[in-house]
DNA sequence: CGTGTGGTTGATGCCTGTCAACCTCTGTGG
DNA sequence: CCACAGAGGTTGACAGGCATCAACCACACG
């Protein structure tokens, strides 16, 4: 069976059965982390593409203050960007949050399947461009929404995410973040976010409790946090694209 | 003599005649806008990539209360990113901010340059990693840093990003941008950044005056904002890059 | 010389950070 | 089977950064 990956990238583009079974050759030797390993540094020098088959990573930086940012969130089937693939140097950190099962494709690997395969680089290509939306939606709220809605905004986001690669059974999520985390991605202190979280449970606008979230009124949680999911299903432009 | 954007790119990779030629041949018809004219807005179809020859511009999104949030400056010698010529829909605006010279070259012909011209290619795909490295650093900007350190910041990254593209003379740094947009950049009011802004002139950090900006002292002012222009300063890897 | 945009200032209050406990659960070892 | 340790979550008191509201000032432009 397609892995969480490939059940991803076939959300983005056709793949015929030779894509796919490229694909599950190139992330069938993957390899298992414990819970907060670093799966690279700043500072180091990339080489592979990592692809999340189980558990969640996060991209992040640590600041000289000693804070920490979370840039981005890396559930199962998310691959980190192609391009930091080519870079002589990380700017960021990703490391592990729970258990994980990751896929490290060589760059090389990368380079001739996407070749011989361009369904496969298509749907790499618009990956890519769903990660740096959400990039983009990352700042806007950050910079101008308030904490709920932040809170908010970034459950939906997680939760659209997880439908579309099948991590949500009966309507629960398996959600297997600390507050803490959350906090360090939406810029908060470990104390707000969970008066925030808390704020959100009374209003009955989520159910969350020990690593799973529900979301009862997706409808009424959109409307709170302004979420627009629309950058989280980009479609390039029609069939003469190159 | 080369426009600013091929000035840009030349710092990237080294382009030959032909490349520079080429350059020039597709950023040889630019259009001027006047201040507060947009390129595209949130919802449009793109269709080419804008290259800034003179003036600055905006990417923004407007939120439903009204509030707007600024993801990025483009200013002399940046071009929207490639990827979004390709989208189906625009998820955010983009806008002069000062008049403007705007080369907008149509997708194709954008296509057949970089096949054509390989080191052209590698130059704009350069500028798009610092571009994606920009957007994280303001999210961590936005997250974590106070908004001194978050004002010092920006003006930092305009201001290594501006000595590029020669935009510096004698020191001074031509800035027309009011403090309003510096507000909606950094996520703060009007009246914050005028507080901030006031403050770093009183620490002697800059000089700032009727769209003019002077930093006397940039290790000051790096040390103060946590700066890091590794993220401005992009390298692919060895030789053997495609 | 009026008008408008952008910049500045002051008063006030809330949101959110900080500090410091304390609680709850889970896993471990005796 | 219980005691303990540690991580994560929760609560309260308090302070301060920043938003808000409302003027007022300064300069450019017609």
């Amino acid at each position: 069976m397609a892995n969480r990956f490939i059940q991803k990238l076939q959300g983005f583009a056709h793949l015929a059965d030779h894509d796919v079974r490229a694909l599950e050759t190139a992330t069938a030797h993957p390899s298992d982390f414990d819970a907060r390993k670093h799966l690279i540094r700043e500072g180091d020098r990339p080489g592979s593409v990592f692809v999340m088959l189980e558990g969640w990573a996060i991209r992040y930086k640590v600041l000289p203050a000693g804070t920490r940012q979370i840039m981005a969130f890396m559930m199962p089937g998310d691959a980190c960007d192609l391009h930091s693939a080519m870079l002589a140097e990380m700017d960021h950190s990703i490391e592990t949050v729970t258990r994980a099962t990751v896929a490290m494709i060589p760059r090389k690997e990368m380079d001739r399947l996407m070749d011989g395969h361009p369904a496969v680089a298509r749907a790499m290509y618009i990956a890519q461009l769903v990660d740096e939306g959400t990039l983009r939606a990352w700042i806007v709220s950050l910079g101008r929404r308030s904490s709920i809605e932040r809170a908010a905004h970034l459950l939906l986001e997680l939760y659209v995410r997880a439908v579309r690669v099948g991590l949500i059974v009966g309507g629960d999520m398996e959600l297997p973040l600390t507050q803490t985390v959350f906090a360090d991605a939406l810029g908060m202190t470990p104390v707000h976010i969970n008066r925030v979280l808390q704020a959100l449970r009374k209003s009955g606008a989520i159910e969350m409790r020990r690593g799973f979230l529900r979301i009862p009124d997706p409808d009424g949680l959109t409307r709170l946090s302004g979420f627009d999911d629309n950058y989280l299903h980009r479609r390039l432009r029609g069939a003469q694209d190159k």
